[in-house]
DNA sequence: GGCCTGTATTGATGTTCGTTGATGCAAGCT
DNA sequence: AGCTTGCATCAACGAACATCAATACAGGCC
């Protein structure tokens, strides 16, 4: 069930240029896009911000999901399917019920990428 | 040529409560989405990392970023207004050439949101 | 005034996305 | 085995989006 997220936030990539390092180039753009665009809708981010409130390690039943939003089933799952393909989440079956969990660090990168870099040639 | 973006991200709004503090509410969740959803493309992502890369008070003419794309000159313009209603960056026109900066902050403000607190009940 | 250059807006088109009902699959229970 | 519950996948449809050519607008220059 796991095994389909993409690699884009660094993990063990020890790249990681910020934003406004320097322009980034079309194919890290690309990648970037992907992660953005499943933060880019107000379900999903309704979602991960559910299952991240349960702290390191923790994790959520998506029964403990669906019923907090006005849409079916189907559409829950395909949401957090979208969150799992960019890499954010990811989620394991035990018996009867599925659990998600945030990927550990992901958050935390995406932010270091945006925050802007200290060493500049500042004008301020 | 300004006055049409969002305020989204807190700026004096002492709010800020970030994904992982507590789940978010409907509201919240639609404007950031905003956001990001503005994030969300690769030339959208692009030109913002062009014109970040200037620094803090640094300025880009559209006539610089125009040309590093693929794309039609209606196509970017488009683009940046995308950004500019996210409230992401701002333009003025000064004689024939018009030029964009990032709004001093929003992406502190952004990752800050991104990132973990770090008073947490957490399992480590 | 008229012309040129740089940028924004409009209208149209192909594509992607969010949503749903129907269906399929996995696991527990009797 | 058969039934039931929880979740994922499929097929389809309408809405939103990215893109472009054409056009409009603003400012400098002749």
């Amino acid at each position: 069930m796991s095994k389909q997220e993409l690699e884009i936030i660094g993990q063990d990539t020890a790249c990681c240029q910020g934003l406004a390092a320097a322009p980034l180039d079309e194919e890290r753009a690309a990648e970037l896009a992907k992660v953005f665009k499943a933060l880019g809708d107000p379900v999903r981010l309704r979602l991960l911000s559910m299952i991240a409130s349960r702290g390191e390690g923790g994790e959520v039943c998506v029964c403990e999901l669906t019923p907090a939003f006005d849409l079916s089933q189907p559409t829950i799952s395909h949401h957090l399917k979208l969150l799992r393909q960019a890499g954010l989440i990811d989620c394991e079956r035990r018996g009867t019920w599925v659990y998600y969990w945030v990927l550990p660090g992901v958050l935390d990168r995406l932010a270091a990428f945006l925050t802007t870099p200290q060493t500049h040639r500042a004008s301020v």
